[in-house]
DNA sequence: GCGCCCCCAATACCG
DNA sequence: ACCGGTATTGGGGGCGCG
């Protein structure tokens, strides 16, 4: 018989040598499917001039019965044609030892042999988690208690279907408090609260009993086990969450198999906890890649995607649990049932995005939450590598060299009118396309090649073939190709329709993805790191900003400004079609009005401007009152300052404005909040070398009884007082409004911005 | 001892 | 744990200077 699923989450036994794909079915039952008939492999690849068959008669000897056989196959690696040596294994749990035991033999060498065998048995069946499959199957008894509906015995391989609508997932949401005075390790430490949400259901809140949380373990196991998620929402739950729960069960003596085969969650890839069957997504993960949410709490996480009960929100932090717990609970209480509401809503708005970034890449539900950008690329570059035949190269560790990037032109300082922002679309990936950039297709230095043959790039020198296609151009025309269909698909459906959100998701995926690849190639943690590739990218990205401006010129407009890939020129619509036209058939890569401003503020600053949109909005880039590590008191000036500018007022008129400030700071008229310098601690206090004075202010921090970790941000403001500024850095939580140092902010943080808006313009 | 110059560490931004 | 380019601040060392 023959079932549909779609693929929630991957296991493979640990004993056994089979794999479990644990999905839902057409009907909304939950499936596993147990595949007993896929046998792991890596590849022995002999070394120059190595006999085949001298190798094979060692590794035999070497192996023994843990392998079922060789195979002499036709691979590639680095483009270059190799005969590989395939060594199928008998049982995944041996490979390891296997491998390592082949790795004796001098005249091999081993490869792919650090793939997992879930990520194996995906990529060479094709199989894609978050995608519909249809399996020819057979029913079998449930007789390991897994908690699903129905277990099959898969009798060939899945193939996947085009349904690309998502099946009806039940979510849990859940958040924990616990009370750690002395930190998370120490005696005393439980957990105070716990609240789930299950979709469609209320908040569910479980408070300990005294310093008791027995009951709050027992109950979030049995709430697991009653609604059967498959989706567990958390948020810092990689890191927290999971961690706590499992060492409390663990005091307590309980067992905490909430997996869909029984067992505990463990900590997996990319640092997160999976839970097998079910796919478990920390939602910080996603937040922390998203540089536009600049305080990553939950709060403002939340905020930034618009749910409405986050600005109600007032939060407990951990500091004040102690307390809190002790006198008012309550509040507590209804901090969680909201951190809870919030994970909840989030992710409401966020899993269907996860959910396409899985299937586009390959990576299951609870990885790609999890997994780094570059991660994400290479999994989607290993997919393609096994379609082309190409051997996955082993990562390892390597020095970097820094190359160079892109070019940045100085502006035309001042105030321009009625302005045009023109970019190339996808610079980067089309110049890949174009020249055939890629891991397999760079000549070696020592390698000659024919003129003819090869795309020589100039400035650095490096030589790719011009064919066969190579990787990069295979997988990012492809990409670019499936977006741009969806785009047009897209068209056809109201925005507020569920099709239109998926592909909206699918599109944005692809594009995270296409855009990755560039970095990924000069990643030295990269599989396929080949810095030869993305330096010439980096070259071609430079030659053809440069031909532009050059273009630019001949049709009459001047460049204003440029960085990268875009270009800013006063708006002649006829000379911009002109233009456009001619660099696209001299340069082969679409350029586009993407933006237009009314008027632009330029000072003497690269990556700094501001500009006045037709609708009336104002973009500041760049600037000072962008960034959040400056007092708000001097960010809000100057946002108000370029406001006026670009709407016209006169020089005077602004610097009067600007000139009062420092008077109604010494009136008093700001509160504390606007002289607080957040930044972030990107690493333990400790390994600090400079006397850096938010360093010291998170040290007085610690002293006064508070907690930072890297990654946290710390807010302090200057305090009057005769030593270096680190001496008189204080947490602003510590401060007194009438120690702040009044000047410092005027001298330091305020007139310097104003000066520089307003010298370019006297 | 002080001002000046330069370099470096640190952070957050742009594309 | 994707890249390089950039602005900016504050610490700190070296130097000249009667």
């Amino acid at each position: 018989m023959k079932v549909e699923f779609w693929l929630l989450d991957v296991t493979y036994g640990v004993k056994e040598d089979d794999v479990l794909l644990w999905g839902i079915d057409g009907k909304g039952k939950r499936v596993a499917v147990v595949d007993r008939g896929f046998r792991y492999y890596f590849y022995l690849v002999p070394k120059k001039d190595s006999d085949v068959t001298g190798i094979i008669d060692a590794a035999k000897a070497e192996a023994g019965d843990n392998v079922l056989g060789f195979e002499v196959v036709k691979k590639k690696l680095f483009g270059r044609p190799v005969e590989a040596i395939k060594v199928v294994c008998r049982n995944h749990r041996h490979s390891g030892s296997v491998a390592k035991r082949l790795s004796k033999i001098k005249e091999a060498s081993i490869l792919e042999d650090d793939i997992r065998y879930s990520d194996r048995y995906l990529i060479d069946n094709d199989v894609v988690t978050s995608g519909w499959h249809e399996v020819e199957v057979k029913e079998v008894r449930n007789e390991w208690g897994y908690a699903v509906d129905t277990v099959y015995e898969a009798l060939k391989p899945p193939m996947r279907s085009d349904k690309i609508e998502a099946p009806q997932l039940r979510t849990l949401s859940f958040s924990l408090d616990y009370y750690a005075p002395l930190g998370s390790s120490s005696q005393e430490t439980f957990i105070a609260t716990l609240s789930v949400k299950a979709n469609g259901g209320e908040v569910k809140q479980f408070l300990a009993k005294d310093d008791d949380d027995r009951e709050i373990v027992a109950q979030f196991v049995k709430l697991i086990d009653q609604h059967d998620p498959d989706v567990i929402v958390g948020y810092g739950s990689n890191s927290f969450d999971w961690t706590v729960l499992l060492r409390r069960a663990d005091i307590h003596g309980f067992k905490s198999s909430i997996g869909r085969d029984g067992t505990k969650p463990h900590t997996s890839v990319y640092g997160h906890f999976s839970v097998a069957g079910r796919a478990h997504v920390d939602l910080l993960n996603h937040v922390e890649r998203v540089p536009d949410i600049k305080l990553k709490d939950v709060t403002h996480a939340a905020i930034f995607y618009g749910i409405k009960l986050a600005r109600e929100v007032k939060p407990v932090s951990l500091v004040e649990i102690p307390s809190v717990w002790k006198d008012e609970k309550e509040k507590l209480l209804r901090f969680s049932r909201q951190k809870t509401e919030l994970i909840h809503q989030m992710s409401i708005e966020l899993l269907p995005f996860f959910i396409q970034l899985s299937s586009v890449i390959g990576l299951p539900l609870d990885q790609v939450a999890a997994a780094a950008i570059g991660f994400r690329a290479e999994n989607n570059i290993m997919r393609h590598a096994f379609k082309e035949n190409e051997l996955i190269p082993k990562r390892k560790a390597r020095p970097y060299f820094p190359y160079k990037g892109a070019i940045v032109l100085s502006p035309e300082p001042g105030l321009h009118e009625n302005v045009a922002v023109m970019d190339f679309s996808s610079m980067y990936p089309n110049l890949m396309i174009k020249y055939n950039l890629s891991p397999d297709t760079l000549v070696p230095k020592t390698v000659k090649a024919s003129r003819a043959k090869v795309n020589k790039i100039a400035e650095v020198g490096y030589k790719f073939m011009k064919s066969p296609d190579g990787l990069y151009r295979k997988l990012l025309r492809d990409l670019i190709e499936v977006r741009r269909s969806i785009r047009n698909q897209m068209k056809k459906y109201p925005h507020d329709s569920l099709t239109y959100k998926i592909l909206d998701g699918r599109q944005k995926a692809i594009k995270i993805v296409t855009n990755a690849t560039y970095g990924y190639a000069g990643w030295i943690g990269a599989r396929w790191y080949v810095r030869e590739v993305a330096e010439s990218a980096a070259a071609l990205g430079r030659e053809t900003i440069n031909r532009a401006i050059d273009v630019a010129k001949g049709a009459g407009l001047n460049t204003l400004y440029a960085d990268t890939d875009s270009i800013m020129a006063i708006n002649e619509p006829d000379k911009i079609k002109a233009f456009e036209k001619r660099i696209e058939k001299e340069v082969g890569i679409d350029i586009k009005p993407d933006k237009f401003y009314d008027t632009v503020l330029f000072t003497k600053a690269k990556k700094k401007y501001a500009g006045l949109k037709p609708s009336g909005e104002i973009d500041i880039v760049g600037f000072e009152s962008v960034r959040g590590d400056w007092a708000e008191v001097a960010r809000e000036t100057q946002r108000r300052m370029i406001e006026m500018l670009l709407k016209g007022d006169s020089v005077e008129r602004v610097r009067s404005y600007a000139e009062g400030v420092p008077g109604r700071i010494k009136n008093k008229e700001f509160p504390i909040e606007h002289f607080i310098i957040w930044k972030t601690l990107t690493k333990p206090v400790e390994e600090y070398k400079a006397r850096a004075p938010h360093v010291y202010a998170a040290k007085r921090l610690f002293e006064a009884g508070g907690k930072l970790e890297a990654g946290d941000k710390i807010g302090f403001v200057v305090v009057k007082g005769s030593g270096k500024l680190y001496e008189r850095a204080v947490p602003y939580a510590l401060a007194k409004y009438d120690d702040i140092d009044f000047d410092y902010y005027i001298d330091n943080q305020l007139m310097p911005l104003v000066e520089r808006c307003l010298e370019v313009l006297e």
